[in-house]
DNA sequence: TTGAAAGCGCTAACAT
DNA sequence: ATGTTAGCGCTTTCAA
């Protein structure tokens, strides 16, 4: 009656045990069906269970197995089109084995994500998730030796063999050139935020790639990298495009463009148009990522698919056998892209 | 030499207070100043600590202390626009507090959502931040009873006095009726998904608000409301106003419309200027959410702002003040928005 | 100022 | 088939 407002404290398995008239160890076995009980007792102790409305304490188990059933995934950053849908279909995938995610962000800054590491590491997570980032090898390679599972998504580490699922951008943007050049195009430009991101240079060693294949070589002029982070790429694009457009002569304008992002291609889509070319006729574009707005432009764009949802699944199929050591050979998943041809090129 | 890839195990309290000399417990003191330790001895402690590279097991501290300094955020959607920006503010806001946090998305579903507030609850967290959701309140009132802080983010329970934060939709979009009004529109419409989500009711209940507060009536007629909850409202916004051009006499066409989000809005636009109308001289369009297009479209389009930024950092606020136990009153935040007024009306 | 020791809630090895 | 018991690594009284 006095007892009002005092945090109710759950019931432990002591109470159940002695609710059933068993000990506790009795009781951790019905539960986890680690040695066999009679089907009486068993009963007994499912009804006290239930009658007390027990559920075991994660931590203390936590603290006595080493598991915690939780994994930190670590990104640059949870607001980006990009990332976030694999780790929504990371964090689906993990719940259906009964995980749960720690999330954490680190903005960009290496220094963030090296002391995001650590805590994600003091927090006896079960294994990490690193999204496109780490150039610290070092710290890495100390996490890997302490015995942390990590698998690395987005990202190649050549020079460590941690198990990895990235897409296969050299290939898919290097075939996308081949594309453009079979349309005809000849002067095809790359159009790009720096290419600092591991995966922003595989885009332009495909285009290096595509461009030789087809027998064209790399024309400096046609390349058009800036090198500020800064995101509202759809403003950058177009005024980027346009101050191509007001200094440059006719005949030194590029006749395509391949833009690493779609954002970057609406923007200079535009561009060209207030400029009075017509695409795809006089001038073709080819964005990346094939978000929603492309397909609703004028022309719709062409563009690059990238399943997210298929790489935050196979992330986290890495990340099970990893932790289950089933590591006969460390896993590279390359995962394929899909170009979609629209009306823009 | 033979113990080559056995998983290192970390060192613990005892491998520290044996290598200082001292026992355990004066090792804990030190770490936590929990009391006063010689100048000497707590160097000695210190430079074990560091020589062993000791950190404390946060389980063990955990299970200890009931405390686990991890809090579950538990969302729709983590691709969401509006929702990810708010969680990615939560998650920095608790991580200068030392706080890590658990995310959990429900896909929309109350069943799901469900289920994961039990799990999260039983993941030994020590908060919810619960967004936009719960129709439950059983089980909320379960779960507040058992001792376990919640904060509701978006969204009112009226029934139940937990803090909250939310926006104020109703006071904001009478607002924009009543500038539509002052610009001389008179049949306003109001172009809206499903209104089952509270916010997006609560934006219903501000149009007719409005409407009524500058002397018009709620025409049946002008109300959009399509019950359909899939996105890529680009499309749906497009269709649907192209639809009703289609089969609406022009007297009754509406001369200007309120969208709920600015993808609806932005379709809305394409619809009427494919229909030749003139924006905002004919038809005046208002978005709500001011994505990165909306300055980018032709014409601009006026807008409403949310600063989601500040509504995680608010919620997180809350959520500390509520952990503390500083409940004098149970808090309800309601955050202003933004009239962003551009050109399409 | 420090040591000794109990115990958080559980699992698992060992006995019975 | 079930009971006993020793910890997991830490915090926190209580003594000294």
């Amino acid at each position: 009656m006095a007892e009002k407002r005092t945090k109710v404290k759950k019931p432990t398995m002591v109470d159940v045990a002695a609710k059933a008239g068993v000990t506790i160890g009795t009781v951790s076995h019905v539960i986890n069906k680690t040695a066999p009980i009679s089907d009486e007792t068993t009963e007994r102790v499912l009804a006290a269970i239930k009658e007390l409305g027990y559920k075991p304490n994660s931590i203390a188990r936590a603290l006595r197995t080493k598991k915690s059933y939780v994994i930190g995934f670590l990104l640059p950053d949870v607001t980006n089109d990009f990332y976030s849908p694999v780790l929504s279909s990371f964090i689906d995938s993990a719940y259906q084995d009964g995980y749960t995610v720690l999330v954490v962000s680190y903005q960009y800054s290496s220094k963030r994500e090296e002391i995001e590491m650590e805590r994600l590491a003091d927090k006896n997570v079960d294994g990490i998730l690193l999204f496109n980032g780490c150039d610290d090898l070092a710290l890495l390679q100390r996490m890997r030796a302490e015995g942390m599972p990590i698998v690395i998504a987005d990202r190649r580490v050549d020079e460590l063999d941690l198990p990895t699922v990235e897409f296969d951008n050299v290939a898919t943007v290097s075939k996308v050139i081949g594309m453009m050049c079979k349309k005809g195009y000849k002067r095809i430009g790359f159009l790009s935020e720096s290419t600092r991101l591991r995966n922003l240079n595989d885009r332009y060693e495909g285009y290096k790639k595509g461009l030789m294949e087809n027998g064209l070589s790399v024309n400096p002029e046609l390349v058009y990298i800036s090198e500020d982070m800064e995101m509202n790429n759809l403003e950058k694009g177009y005024s980027y495009i346009k101050r191509i457009l007001e200094n440059t002569d006719k005949e030194n304008l590029p006749d395509s463009i391949f833009a690493t992002t779609d954002l970057l291609a609406i923007g200079a889509v535009r561009a060209f148009k207030e400029a009075g070319f017509r695409i795809p006729e006089e001038i073709g574009v080819v964005g990346f990522d094939n978000i929603s707005f492309t397909d609703f432009i004028e022309p719709k764009l062409t563009t690059v698919e990238q399943d997210k949802t298929l790489m935050g699944r196979i992330a986290w199929d890495i990340m099970k056998s990893t932790l289950a050591g089933e590591n006969k050979k460390t896993q590279h998943v390359i995962l394929p892209q899909k170009i979609i041809v629209r009306e823009s090129c």
